[in-house]
DNA sequence: TAATAATATTTGCATATATTAATACAAAGG
DNA sequence: CCTTTGTATTAATATATGCAAATATTATTA
């Protein structure tokens, strides 16, 4: 499995307005440069940088076409996170039935779940 | 569907060693911040201040238990994430087969695929 | 070979995030 | 109440990230 350390890298590169819609575009395909240039709204060098980012840490990869980089995916797991991202789901998980405390011992015997008093 | 930036929200919650083990813990169950202290190797505040940057990110929740506060997950899209992350992907995406470049007309013509020239 | 097109790199600054230490608070239990 | 236990907040500082502007690089076309 990834390490912890991998995870991160991967997560951090995602994590990003820009380069999430850069990777949602090239889920669908390779594009060059200037592609997303026109259709994310920031400069071209600003472009470079995130490109060059992910492309550092693994997450894609480019092939040159005369003038062009033409950039494409490489990391399997970018394709599944997104699509989890894009997932509707229904509603909240559910709450836990009980109180599984772990620290056992130390506090023992029944305890009812309280008020969900809020702390703000 | 969700919106970009709640999605970043989301990702940026996540993107943290500290954050990341406990939210795998909190995929097992329901746990409270000592137990947290002690597998993760950090100070007291520390948990405390991770566990309240999820919270109000609303990726966690707590109830009241006595002493104790009883964290778990509220945000159904982390259990699918976890598990993406924690898969074994057996290799890099495949290569694109041919060069689908979108900016139509600039360049027309065969492009043959090139070296895919590093560029450290 | 000069000009242009496409992309990349560097630098500086602003902002955001992380870490640590000190202190505060709140609920139980005596 | 007074103490202990469990957790939270604040403040100070360090580190990382993001962006813009200027400049560089490389391949193609004239």
């Amino acid at each position: 499995m990834r390490s912890i350390g991998k995870k991160i890298e991967l997560l951090r590169s995602i994590a990003h307005p820009a380069r999430i819609k850069i990777l949602d575009e090239l889920a669908k395909g390779v594009k060059c440069v200037s592609d997303f240039e026109e259709f994310l709204e920031i400069s071209q060098p600003n472009v470079s940088q995130h490109l060059s980012l992910l492309r550092r840490h693994g997450v894609i990869d480019f092939y040159v076409d005369g003038r062009l980089k033409c950039y494409f995916l490489v990391d399997p797991m970018i394709p599944e996170l997104l699509s989890v991202l894009n997932t509707d789901h229904a509603s909240e998980l559910p709450a836990p039935a009980c109180c599984p405390v772990t620290r056992k011992g130390k506090y023992p015997g029944e305890r009812k779940r309280k008020q969900k008093t809020s702390v703000e």
